[in-house]
DNA sequence: ATTATCTATAGATCTATAGATAATGC
DNA sequence: ATTATCTATAGATCTATAGATAATGC
């Protein structure tokens, strides 16, 4: 039943990305090790052989979620073009956003969890928040340099909050309201 | 072992109470019903004779801490004035505040675990959002009436998801940078 | 008589490990 | 010979229930 080492390396791989959505779906603590397995089509005896534990794989997903992420930042703001901010704001608070936890922002989806985390998870929010943040600050015109990083920080707050909130909700004409009402406000001022 | 009924009804509250806090503090996956009740000063088993399932309790444990909330609100904002809405960002977005999860914002600590959850559960945290959005919009000056709620809703959200971030980061430096940073930027648009 | 709380437990699920198996790596 | 994955299982914990107990409610 052993596999090549080349194979074992996809399997972690696979292990790695399906957790990652099954994490931001359900929670650090709403999903276990033979399910997670499970949705990487193995059984989970053999999880240990590639996993040191639990918290560990929660690492190696979270790293590869803001991969991921910082992806689909890219390619939504596309260019850094006058218009290119107002589309990240339009991408990032969608309603698509909204309801596709499972591939969406790693903040919104398990920044709540991160403090109940220990100390190595919690330094890869870290590391998050400062990657999406220097997205913005070379996306962000009209301001002083000095205090793009701190306009970068507020910005970033509104739109994880903005998403956080309309998850939050079940009426689609509140959730809606939510985003729009952000994105007209993070536009009115950028 | 049977207490007087309005032994029974304090009991009660006061595993709410408690509940309240653990939950803000755990998540609602991260503390188990005999913890839940023994932090009440209880055991387990009495749990069913009070609550119908352990989501009923979720859902009581909510609504205490929505007013719990909103009392904070009133008195951080305190009054009318020209400055109340610059007191209540402060109060909000203060070290202190981002350290007390478990007496804190129920959207800061449970928001992103509420679309996890069933839809009574998603229907206290509608109204929660309606509750705060409602005091930001008297708080707001210099708004027209029409845009109140939608302004309301884009400040809710950035409050929400920077309490959101800085409690995901370890760094004390960098927690204080992403709250001062959004409560300058709300205060330079209020 | 009723019932709030207790102890005890059922049955499911959780993280982690042990040992077997069957294929790769050298 | 080594090892990636498998089956099986240990021991802890989870939600929920059953039945006993001792006090209240009427």
């Amino acid at each position: 039943m052993r596999v090549s080492n080349q194979q074992a390396a996809e399997n972690r791989e696979r292990v790695i990305k399906a957790s990652s959505r099954q994490f931001r779906q359900n929670g650090f603590d709403g999903i276990g090790i033979a399910d997670l397995m499970k949705s990487a089509g193995m059984t989970h005896g053999g999880f240990y052989k590639q996993f040191k534990s639990k918290d560990n794989l929660i690492e190696e997903a979270c790293t590869a979620a803001i991969k991921e992420n910082l992806q689909f930042w890219e390619q939504a703001s596309g260019g850094t073009d006058g218009a290119s901010l107002g589309r990240l704001f339009s991408a990032y608070l969608s309603p698509t956003h909204s309801d596709l936890r499972d591939t969406g922002c790693l903040l919104a989806a398990l920044g709540a969890d991160a403090p109940r985390s220990t100390g190595p998870i919690r330094q890869v929010f870290g590391k998050a928040i400062n990657a999406y943040a220097a997205v913005l600050e070379r996306l962000l015109p009209d301001v002083a340099a000095r205090n793009k990083r701190r306009k970068s920080l507020a910005v970033l707050s509104q739109m994880v909050g903005a998403l956080v909130l309309s998850r939050a909700v079940e009426d689609e004409v509140f959730r809606r309201d939510i985003l729009e009402a952000t994105v007209e406000d993070l536009q009115s001022r950028a």
